[in-house]
DNA sequence: CATGAACGTTGCCCTTTGACAAACTTCGGA
DNA sequence: TCCGAAGTTTGTCAAAGGGCAACGTTCATG
């Protein structure tokens, strides 16, 4: 296998703060791959034996009721840890991680992980970060779901993947992944049916254009507003 | 202020592996104070100054949404750490924590909270076990809004209050702590009045028995297949 | 022991949204 | 280029549950 480069690393913050001979050295020990769209990374509760880092692409993380629905709990951008269930004194993932395009993923056995986080303060500390940042992202998930109506939460979801991952076009900023309808209800607790209802409302008063597995967001500022408003 | 006996500790999780004159010296360090029931002890967004242990009685974490709403995240029971934000790398506390029932609490201020890392690693070990747990414990929340319907979000609670706290009386398992019908709505995102009727006709089925405040569960069978019917 | 606040119950109505069904469109691969 | 799978749209219907309103009950407190 090609070498890794070591400026792969050096500008994210787990790694920001180290020495180029360190970065080497974590380098040597990652493996790098290629996932497919759809292709599943880690899956809920099997042994956590790796932790990884997403260098390019997007993933969907998410949970499975013992009756078959999914729930989409959170994405990962590029330049994030993820299948960091040691941080949390965990046997197995607690979640399935699914590439939602086309995603490189370095990986390390897990054998590391106490290694890395006695080595490396920088690692320790922007893992137990990420920890905490996704906690926030989840509890506000759920106030969002036990507090908002449907058309509030669709539209709060929509806008957060434009914000998270959007890109500007022509149009407006573009949700920079595929995401189909039935991803957007498994995330907000609903149908794909009322999903495309709701798109196909905001297409028309000219909010939102989407084609297949692909949203694209004309009027955020309108976005927000739906996303609030209590009427 | 009388010293406190080593015995509080020594059976703890976070501190079960440490030598005696180490528990005196964390002891040594701590506040110990009652909270009355409905006081605050730390509220969302202010400064994480101190960290807790919960020795006696129950507490509940909650988060406001903007519009005023409130959404109960989690329980605490005896024995667990809370208000550990910086285990998280977080400056603020990110919900707010308020005595369910009276309760006797233990706190230490956070400057402590790096040395205790550094110089117990059963302290580190448990406290990231903790916010392992609860991350699954939201999560586990999360997806149930997501997928089931009210009934079974109430009876879901229900269940996980009486199995957390519950102590056995002549008539089946009772909630430990005082709970209003308003506190079950915030936990499952629904009202008052959807719960009183849930209750009202689970009481009529001699499912639970429930007062004011108080609620006993007298056929935890039929709640469970409440919980998961889909009917 | 009187009073008000907090908590709980219940009835009625109406909106939201899930369920079911059917058809249409897009896309990738044989 | 054709076909099937995956994704999307739309219509109709019914039920769940929230909003509103009124009233009942329990409890703490002066």
């Amino acid at each position: 296998m090609a070498k890794l480069d070591e400026s792969l690393l050096t500008g994210l913050p787990p790694f920001s703060q180290l020495e180029r001979p360190q970065v080497r050295a974590i380098l040597d020990e990652a493996t790098s791959r290629r996932y497919d769209e759809g292709k599943a990374i880690f899956r809920e509760g099997f042994d956590a034996d790796h932790f990884f880092l997403l260098l390019d692409g997007f993933v969907r993380v998410s949970r499975a009721t013992e009756t078959g629905e999914q729930v989409i709990v959170l994405h990962i951008s590029p330049g994030q840890l993820f299948g960091i269930a040691r941080a949390l004194q965990r046997e197995t993932y607690p979640a399935t991680a699914i590439a939602a395009a086309e995603s490189i993923v370095l990986s390390w056995p897990m054998r590391l992980w106490a290694p890395f986080i006695d080595s490396y303060p920088s690692f320790a500390a922007e893992s137990y970060k990420t920890v905490g940042l996704r906690l926030g992202e989840i509890q506000a998930s759920l106030t969002e779901m036990a507090t908002k109506a449907v058309e509030q939460r669709v539209a709060a979801t929509v806008l957060r993947m434009a914000n998270q991952s959007g890109r500007k076009t022509d149009d407006g900023i573009e949700i920079a992944f595929p995401v189909t309808r039935e991803n957007i209800a498994d995330m907000t607790g609903t149908t794909l049916h009322t999903v495309s209802r709701l798109l196909s409302g905001w297409q028309k008063q000219g909010i939102v254009k989407s084609t297949r597995k692909h949203v694209v967001v004309t009027d955020p500022h309108r976005l927000v507003v739906l996303s609030q408003s209590n009427s």
